[in-house]
DNA sequence: GTATTTTGTTAGAAGATTCAAACTCAATTC
DNA sequence: GAATTGAGTTTGAATCTTCTAACAAAATAC
């Protein structure tokens, strides 16, 4: 009887045995097994444990029903898996099948907020038929465009929402233009080198101004706590920085 | 090195890797503990399991980066939290923070097909106005219509796309008008009552006829092997046949 | 009514994921 | 430089999910 969300995998076995039940009435072990391809063996442990949960009636070596409370979680679930399939097949326009298959991937972590928006947004869809039309005309089109660029479709776009910590990025020294100040923040590396590094006063902290660094120098002069320091190309970009 | 996919838990340590270092060039524990709300301990371990996976550069005691292979699948992660995010928000209204959360709960079943498609989607819509405002407001409209009959918009909808199995369904025996055969497919029921309608020929395969059975009729009569039986309704309620 | 097949269970084990608690090493402070 | 702080690790344990193999019960066949 416990209101502990379902696990994905719990989830999976009450809409097996939904399905089954709209079919059959009740279910039993080996239908769910093959329908969710696992063992006999596992069906049994789970159907333990949606009986724990109040969902199922279950007595061992007898089939299986739902119980109300099993019902309205089933259906709950079945409804998500609808939805998105419906939304694969009908204004996406992939096979039943891979819409099947997606569908059972995405369902569990569907909010009941996503669910009653998708809901209306197909009911639009379904609804106007010169609507879905073009949707999926411009749809395919982009496809074309997309292509195959990589197996998900990726194309460097620019990050626009990643930003859920408020700070600065950090840049490696290297980044710095002559006369820009920073903040070291970090110093990588490890062992000798980030000791020599430290030594020198390149500590978390500390304001740091590169004075010399055309593009050809390689030991750029930088100036930490009122000294001058030289440091290697390759030493500063184990330092970073915000910028101020 | 190995290329077996990656959990959803992991795929969630190796975003968040990609989050942090986007900002910080490098990941540490800590920060990925605090992202993900695990542990410091629960960190090491997925980082190791990353580490053998070829994902990551990883020393104990060190800071994280991305391998080539790493930022690839990172990024194919990432990619598709950003489209199912973008849906969300704007094209079904939802908050950035609502939205952001569903995505983490279903992009990782997200198959690359619905990736590419969506993304086609969301251009099509991001790129013609008057068409998003049009479906936006219909959605508003519809959910309206919809409010809240339960908790996740459920509404008994018809079963479109259940049948996975080619069977028919089954009917219990009362469901049969007289005059109508049925194949048996189920006896339910246990122990004395179940053996006893076997023991009447109420067996697996056998053709059954309902020969009376009007609506006040109890025991109703039917007929098996060529014997005629009484059954009570309760009885009969036990005996799940195929229409033929 | 016995024999065989099918179905369901138990037991034992393994891999993932997580945690708390103890410990180690590195970094900072004094 | 010694002491303190804190980040990262190890250890040991728990839960969940799954498997194989052996076993028990039920259903079906003969």
């Amino acid at each position: 009887m416990s209101n502990t969300s379902l696990s994905p995998t719990l989830e999976d076995y009450l809409e097996a045995i939904y399905q089954i039940s709209l079919f059959n009435k009740v279910a039993r072990s080996m239908e769910i097994a093959d329908k969710l391809n696992v063992k006999r063996s596992s069906v049994t442990i789970a159907l333990r444990s949606l009986a724990d949960k109040g969902l199922i009636n279950y007595q061992a070596r007898s089939y299986v029903t739902l119980t109300d409370d099993g019902m309205n979680a089933a259906r709950c679930v079945d409804k998500k898996h609808h939805i998105l399939s419906d939304f694969f097949t009908n204004l996406l326009s992939m096979s039943e099948q891979d819409a099947d298959k997606a569908a059972c991937g995405m369902e569990h972590g569907m909010t009941a907020e996503v669910c009653k928006k998708m809901t209306a947004l197909m009911k639009t869809i379904n609804s106007d038929k010169s609507l879905s039309e073009k949707i999926k005309m411009a749809i395919s089109q982009f496809e074309k465009e997309i292509g195959c660029k990589d197996d998900c479709g990726y194309k460097s776009l620019t990050i626009s929402k990643v930003v859920d910590d408020q700070k600065d990025p950090l840049y490696d020294l290297n980044a710095l233009k002559p006369g820009e100040h920073g903040i070291i923040e970090r110093v990588l590396g490890s062992g000798e080198l980030k000791k020599r590094l430290r030594e020198m006063g390149v500590t978390h902290g500390q304001q740091i101004l590169v004075e010399r660094a055309a593009p050809l120098d390689d030991p750029i002069e930088i100036k930490v706590r009122n000294f001058h320091l030289s440091l290697r190309r390759e030493e500063a970009s184990l330092i970073m920085v915000k910028r101020v």
